[in-house]
DNA sequence: TTGAAAGCGCTACCAT
DNA sequence: ATGGTAGCGCTTTCAA
């Protein structure tokens, strides 16, 4: 709230008073000094290229080129509809070109009562490069249809704020990440301002929306069958300590008592085992390392279980020898380690694939909210195992 | 473009039908049909709750409320200048509530004439952890400003095209990454276009726009001197064959060619050496290590690096005796090899420190383009050098 | 083939 | 203290 709209009003109403049409005489004998002028631009350029104040408007281009503002909008369109002769077209063209106009998109978007906005709110969570690859991929793909994705940095607001604070963008959709606390009301908000669909992406769903489920109990289930078929029952699980990633670590721990219970390996355990994601806390952990009696453990992602069997080496406890190790994330660095690292592999599916499934959740709406599941584990034997 | 404005156009001729405002008789006669109706709201609730259709506007918090919309406005946007009685204040904030009322922020701009959205263009080229998280966090910083930061993802324009694409949304700012081609052409169509600070973020700058430099010459420049330090005279830079990362390398070789230059150091060379992020690529590589004859070389980055060393290992290759080996960006995983990988660090100034210079640009508009160095680079020196 | 005009949802000026 | 109302920039129907 600076004190530019004034001065553009000012400059507006000064520029009004004299934009009558060069041709043909006003029929509105006098202006009758409007009582407010919010904003905007209105350049005072009469023919000639001038510097222009203010972003051009659609009235700027067709008092240049001489028509009407309808005439515009069918030209800049492409309107078929509307038949204008060539000779119009160029003038008006010409016109755009040289005031360097662009459409205004939030005009547009009111006069249309819909946009193409797809929102996205940025995560609230660091996320790690899996996961922040797949957002941007799927963002791309979603550009590539006809969309304008939009990334939302929208910070410190939760749950029906939130909700609230993206709906006023009136997306056609909106993809949200865990995180946000958005629930069945946010869901329900963001439908009536005219989201033609409401997807979550994460470990759960929420009621009214579509649900792309990340289920990261499939990560503990894979790790745990596997070691358990290396023939490891003291299983432990590093739970990293940042914040954030709570909720995946649960997920993990679960999946791994699934696989625990169904496998009916007798006398099999689990021990949750925190680590910050440090060199001295990995340090710490490894000296006392024999004393929690595990033959193997699954660390969370590649980074952690990297950062956990150095220290073990360092401490001399063999790997697999006595503890078998495993990561996930399949990073590129964990095959660089001795012994290589075994990691379950996560796989998502493509983001083309995602966006045609947006794409047509908002084609065809009304119908059941949908549920995907989007994560698919595979155990990769290394030497760590 | 689908069937929907007309579907709603129906319905809202409908609706206005029958839309006389229950008290006081209403002073126009008839509406007279209006000839058009493009799109919108106008939910058909007399007064009761009943099912929406539609996003609720003020008009309709107004209807419920029984006050007109400029009361709603005055009520919502807690203005100063109007006093308004705590028992309409209340009616209003029920009747908003009750039909969960979310304001039209396209429709607000478009009056306020300005926005206050940061527009930040998504980087199109395949950036690290480092500059991805920077990114994020000053995206964060700026939302905790009262900035409204959107990152959006339109692909495949560049130039010209990117450039009006991003002033369709009229923002405030923006803080566009290298690698969307924006030139002085583009700067100063977003400029009339109301932006009100254009900031680049990359190696170089562009005429009109602050530039935010990310000089990489630095970061070869720290390298060579280090790797001569250490008495190496052979240099190598190894070359990523990822697509979007050619103009860092170039800078990066630019700067360990300063360094050499400056050093004075006799039959200093600098050897440039391609390489793919792939074991099999490395393995390559170091079988043919020995007759490049290089003593030192710089990888671009910790990734890079630790392949490489590793590669070079297990060919027989002795780091540091025979070939000192130097990464860049301090990753946590360069401690766990051994031996434990010397590292440039780079470090960015603060996420809240850009944002308050952003703020600053747009608070004081015309000033000379400013440039700002963001980079700085300390070399790290652990084992492998 | 072109123009006049209405109105999307909102805010702010002026009058009551 | 509250209401009427103009108009931001745009599209589109209807009339000429």
């Amino acid at each position: 709230m600076a004190r530019i709209p004034n001065e553009q009003a000012a400059r507006r109403q000064a520029a009004r008073r004299q934009a009558a049409r060069p041709p043909a005489g006003p029929p509105v004998p006098a202006p009758a000094g409007p009582p407010d002028g919010p904003a905007g631009g209105a350049a005072a350029a009469a023919t000639g290229s001038a510097v222009l104040t203010g972003a051009p408007t659609s009235t700027d281009v067709a008092r240049l080129a001489g028509v009407s503002r309808a005439t515009v909008s069918y030209v800049l369109n492409n309107t078929t509809t509307m038949r204008i002769s060539e000779a119009t077209r160029q003038r008006v063209l010409a016109a755009a070109e040289e005031i360097g106009y662009v459409p205004h998109a939030a005009a547009r978007s009111l006069r249309a009562g819909h946009s193409r906005m797809v929102l996205m709110p940025a995560p609230n969570v660091p996320l790690g490069a899996l996961y922040g690859g797949f957002l941007g991929d799927l963002q791309q793909a979603l550009g590539r249809s006809e969309y304008t994705v939009v990334q939302y940095g929208g910070v410190g607001r939760t749950g029906d704020d939130a909700a609230r604070a993206w709906a006023e963008f009136r997306p056609v959709a909106v993809l949200a990440p865990a995180g946000h606390g958005l629930g069945p009301w946010g869901v329900a908000l963001l439908k009536r301002s005219g989201a033609r669909a409401v997807l979550t992406l994460g470990p759960e769903r929420v009621d009214g929306a579509h649900a792309l489920l990340t289920d990261h109990r499939k990560v503990g289930r894979c790790a745990a069958t596997h070691l358990l078929e290396r023939g490891r029952t003291a299983l432990g699980l590093i739970v990293p300590g940042e914040r954030g990633l709570e909720a995946v670590s649960h997920a993990i721990a679960a999946g791994m008592r699934h696989a625990l219970a169904d496998s009916g390996v007798p006398g099999a355990t689990l021990t949750e085992v925190p680590l910050d994601r440090t060199e001295e806390a990995a340090a710490r952990l490894a000296s006392r390392w024999r004393g929690l009696g595990l033959d193997g453990v699954f660390a969370h992602n590649d980074e952690y279980a990297m950062l956990l069997m150095r220290a073990l080496q360092d401490e001399g406890v063999a790997v697999p020898a006595q503890t078998a190790v495993m990561g996930a994330d399949d990073l590129l660095l964990g095959r660089l380690l001795r012994p290589r690292l075994s990691t379950v592999r996560i796989s998502l599916p493509s983001a083309q694939t995602l966006a045609a499934l947006v794409d047509r959740l908002v084609n065809t709406p009304g119908g059941q909210p949908e549920v995907h599941d989007l994560l698919r584990a595979t155990a990769v034997r290394r030497e760590s195992t």
